[in-house]
DNA sequence: TACCCATATTGATTCCTGTCAAGCTTGTAC
DNA sequence: GTACAAGCTTGACAGGAATCAATATGGGTA
């Protein structure tokens, strides 16, 4: 039941898409300068969720997608047996909530893996304005058929590659994603757990870490619980078979 | 290297959407019957392939999506090491093209399983007529949403399912879907090769051959070539986890 | 500071499925 | 009608990863 803490931002303060420092990797990205005030006319921006609280939950009403402003999400599918399948971990200017668009209800459940701030786009103001502006539009067709993409580049990651290629493909996804957000992409600290990794790839939490540790006596990575370093990218580059070898994510 | 034949339909002959069978499956369902010479007008019909046949290349410019009229196809991503992936199976009234959608080039290739009739909506028509039908918007963000559902259902198919689960959810999926399209659910040919299937689901074609006649030797199927017939859908529903119990595909 | 529970690591064992290898069947082309 | 090739089936075997089990680590809290 997340429970939601709303910040009142003072006017001043509304950080607004003109200077928000994702412009170039979010949803402004498609906006010309002149037009970003009706993409802030519809935003609701400055939602806050604590570490492990729920962002919105599968089946309940689709309201908006959202995009990461800061922190980490990580979406997942939950069947009626309670089995779970992590679909998705999100970064800073990547939008959640596409495999929804155009459904009554969420498809998936987002949660905060830190604590996180996410802008809002309500669904009807946000398909309304693509239809009045042809470049949104166009882009959110992009986002959609990439995400597409980004699903089957994974079926085929799990249906062909061992434990280290997998592990390998998602190191090397998250060092360009962290990469482009001008942060390290070679020493960050991993925002998901062991389980989650796990269960993202279609593996046993075991076999992460056994592959995690294997690397490490390598020489390929160094780890410290969720701090990793990526020593050597060739060997990691080379342990998938050059498919599987992009960001997986929303390439803006 | 796709030689397609093109067939000259006389005015007369020219099937519209109006009085297509498929209307109810295909992108007419979203549209009032007093707009579909919007659609009729930019649609191209009458594209013919044989079997075996490319319908449109991975990394050739994308230029429309596709409704399969009659046939079946294949779509699957190639590797620069050359390896392929295939990635769905389309029906009559399904729709071919979405991950490519707002993209320069298609993502994917195209190939005719039978000889195959489609209906082409090209890009740039279909995208500002989306922007002028709300609905026909609506709808195409809805089909676009579920192609990511189905495949991150796949993904847990492929991550968390035993072979016999894989292909027991391949079997229904196929059942309902020809089953909408008012052909028997039971007893039907099945389009595509045991390579096919194999390599959809990520196992080995012998894995494949061995859950066939496993089945069969269990009463649960009956199996003479392509030609399966289900005998008892309860267990087959009981051989996968009562997820992925959906039609996996683009559900009008 | 010390405790506690969730998270992570390590080890031993089992088994599903891939791989290699050999027939078999079917459809098509000559 | 026959022959070939592609597709399919069956068998034997090995290996990678899951599972079961136990221990270690560490962050948060009293």
């Amino acid at each position: 039941m997340a429970r939601e803490i709303k910040l009142k931002l003072a006017p001043a303060l509304k950080a607004s898409c003109h200077t928000c420092s994702l412009s170039n990797l979010c949803l402004p990205l498609a906006v010309e300068e002149n037009q970003l005030d009706r993409l802030e006319d519809i935003v609701e921006q400055g939602h806050i969720y604590n570490r492990g609280e729920h962002i919105f939950d599968q089946d309940t009403p689709f309201r908006s997608c959202l995009a990461v402003r800061s922190g980490a999400v990580k979406t997942s599918i939950i069947t009626e047996n309670g089995s779970e399948q992590v679909t998705g971990f999100f970064l800073p200017g990547e939008l959640i909530g596409l495999d929804s668009l155009g459904g009554e209800r969420y498809a998936c459940t987002a949660k905060a893996l830190e604590r996180t701030s996410v802008c809002k786009f309500p669904t009807e103001k946000l398909e309304e304005l693509t239809r009045a502006m042809p470049e949104l539009q166009h882009h959110m067709y992009q986002l959609m058929s990439r995400e597409i993409q980004g699903s089957h580049q994974l079926a085929m990651l799990l249906s062909k590659n061992s434990a280290e290629e997998r592990i390998a493909a998602l190191l090397l996804s998250l060092s360009s994603r962290f990469q482009r957000r001008r942060m390290s992409g070679t020493k960050f600290s991993l925002p998901m757990a062991r389980s989650d990794i796990a269960n993202f790839l279609g593996l046993a939490v075991e076999t992460v870490s056994r592959v995690f540790t294997r690397f490490q006596n390598q020489g390929i990575i160094r780890t410290q619980g969720r701090e990793v370093e990526l020593l050597d990218m060739e060997t990691l580059r080379g342990a998938i078979p050059e498919s599987n070898r992009q960001s997986s994510r929303a390439r803006p």
